[in-house]
DNA sequence: ATCAATTTGTAACGTTATAACAATTACGAC
DNA sequence: GTCGTAATTGTTATAACGTTACAAATTGAT
């Protein structure tokens, strides 16, 4: 059985909406769709999402000021916390998809470039810009639309 | 012999500015230390930017919305283009210092990722955030100052 | 019921980036 | 020279992204 929440739960309906697609949504893209549950401020939703982060069950792409849900590398959900170094992630600069990816290698790769400058990494930000299997079949690219 | 330039020369004027630092700037702390000399729109700071990075002279820090001169990996500026997959850089959190670095093998692992989900990859963005050599020297972290 | 802690809402503001269009400068053709 | 054109720069306004400060509501204890 579902527990109604007494209060509304913002974060849910912001997982929902992330939930099902590849395509990062901004937080005013965010704020639009939850406009008819009752969010009409900024601060509702960054709010949210700053939980979501926490709690690993978003990313946010730096390159695109926007966040998708976490997939992991199969599709299923996986259980890294946030800030962990070796995930990254694929970026559609034709229709937007994000994939996200997990890979030991990327990650002492990472760790090894730090300790060359003698920096003591935390979290790390892995950004491919491309195309996706689907819109490399298409033609040339376009920018980034 | 210096050429002095007919026009106001404002991508050497934001050249001169980033030079020397690693600290990175950005577009509006740029406009305000050129405000004297004459430029007073972000669009004029926006256009040279966008040419200073199409150049290569300076990279743009997605996760800190700013940009830092190009030094290479070793502080002598190199010839790599915009875009290219292999560098990177650490950003610390405490004093906000930017370094670069270019790593072949962190390359060929992100064309393997890429590869790996049939994507095609045209640039990259690798952000290492952590702290420098001489903050973590200086005990524990403070968030992102 | 009263209290303090937590969460959510509201309003205003600050920062980052772009769009649309006018004015100026450079430069070759005439 | 001056005309025409392309490239560059300037101006104004606006869009997009994010935060601060504080008020109101909810919760769970005492
Ligand atoms: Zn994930
Ligand atoms: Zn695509
Ligand atoms: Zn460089
Ligand atoms: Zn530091």
């Amino acid at each position: 059985m579902t527990e109604k929440p007494k209060r509304r739960d913002t974060a849910g309906l912001i997982a929902a909406e992330l939930a099902g697609t590849a395509k990062p949504h901004t937080a005013y893209e965010l704020l639009e769709r939850l406009r008819p549950s009752g969010v009409f401020a900024p601060t509702t939703v960054y709010r949210a999402l700053e939980k979501l982060l926490a709690s690993g069950k978003i990313h946010r792409i730096e390159s695109l000021n926007a966040f998708v849900a976490c997939r992991g590398a199969e599709g299923a959900p996986h259980d890294h916390g946030h800030g962990e170094l070796g995930i990254g992630f694929t970026v559609c600069d034709r229709c937007a998809a994000v994939a996200e990816f997990e890979d030991a290698s990327l990650q002492s790769r990472i760790e090894a470039a730090a300790a060359a400058g003698a920096f003591v990494p935390r979290s790390s930000i892995v950004e491919i810009h491309g195309l996706c299997a689907a819109c490399a079949g298409e033609g040339p690219a376009a920018g980034r639309p």
